[in-house]
DNA sequence: GCGCTTGGTGAAACATGTTCTAGAATTGCG
DNA sequence: CGCAATTCTAGAACATGTTTCACCAAGCGC
């Protein structure tokens, strides 16, 4: 991304780490980051899509620090429950940049459909790669299905964390009994057994 | 709800059907209503506030529709498939109003809370009560949380289809291939686990 | 260097969510 | 009824997202 881009990026994630969505004030991230407000729309289409290039930018921060120290578990299903505690953990130690976050990914419109779509990939790449583990073997199909039902619980959840509607430990929580509900048919199978 | 607020929610609903989110011009709201701005902002307290007050009214529907027939299946999960495929086509019937309704459920603000929550458990209320069945047996605790988790992943994959992500089809069918996932789990232990 | 194109700047203008105000209408109560 | 409290109304006013405009600056081919 060009500099001047980054700058109005990097601005915004700061005003909304204080002050959430409504703190992005777009006067306010052009000044403070050194441009006018006509370039800043040059750049971005909207506040929403201004904030989904920040999400970008986590997500992007986000995946070097699984590369660099991936999640750990003896099961693909465990790594993928570490992955998730690791994400939640990251978002929730800045609970107001992730609901302006969360909140732009919701907003629905036509024009960002791109770069939600490019959101939800990413993160299924990386928890596919956590699922892989350190064998670099690939993923199962189904191990790939279980993953998208796992990731479908979390961001659920944390869709509710935002709202209000629980905290933190509950978006790791139900992610985790998903994962325990899903894991008893490989286990009663006698599939897949690994002990922890 | 006391009659002035109604006709001010069910404009909000027309004009969110035909025009989603933006559409909803408070100005217009209330002269189409005809109250006065102030009125309406008297009975609630932001565009989102008066939304999720359109989305209530919409689970009320929602919930005469399932009272009236409700979901048709052997066992509880094939009747929360069901649920899920009549909700989910009486969303995406009226795609401009559901968005416009997520959206305002994703907000996130403090205020809202109360009103997401009550959102979030009528839904899970009359989830169980599908599950439920006609033989009016209390649904176990572990079907309540295979509900639970059913429930996530349909959401989460609502708002994929609000986002553009994906379509209807879509939501319908990985809420039936997470089901299938955990009624595998459930089946196994039936068969080689100790039954419940 | 000269003109052209592209992008940047500052400021105004506009649209709409939200708040405020002054007075009119309504309601509840004695 | 008559008064007090509440609610409603019309409209202005304000905040902020978004667009537009007039002008300027930097690069670039000639």
């Amino acid at each position: 991304m060009e500099e001047r881009s980054r700058r109005i990026v990097e601005t915004a994630v700061e005003l909304a780490e204080q002050g959430g969505f409504e703190a992005v004030r777009l006067r306010d991230v052009a000044s403070r980051a050194g441009v006018a407000l006509g370039t800043l729309y040059r750049r971005f289409r909207s506040k929403e899509d201004l904030l989904l290039a920040a999400l970008q930018q986590e997500v992007d921060d986000l995946r070097e620090r699984v590369e660099s120290r991936p999640p750990e578990g003896d099961t693909p299903l465990e790594r993928a429950i570490a992955f998730f505690r690791i994400v939640t953990r990251a978002l929730c130690r800045r609970p107001n940049l992730t609901r302006a976050l969360i909140r732009a990914l919701a907003t629905g419109e036509p024009e960002l459909t791109q770069k939600v779509a490019a959101f939800h990939s990413e993160l299924m790449r990386l928890l596919a790669a956590s699922l892989r583990g350190a064998d670099a073997r690939p993923a199962s199909a189904r191990d790939l299905e279980l993953a998208n039902v796992l990731q479908h619980v979390w961001f659920s959840s944390l869709i509710g964390w935002t709202g209000g509607v629980h905290g933190q430990a509950a978006i790791i929580e139900q992610t985790r009994r998903a994962a325990e509900l899903l894991l008893e048919a490989d286990r009663a199978r006698g599939r897949d057994l690994s002990p922890r």
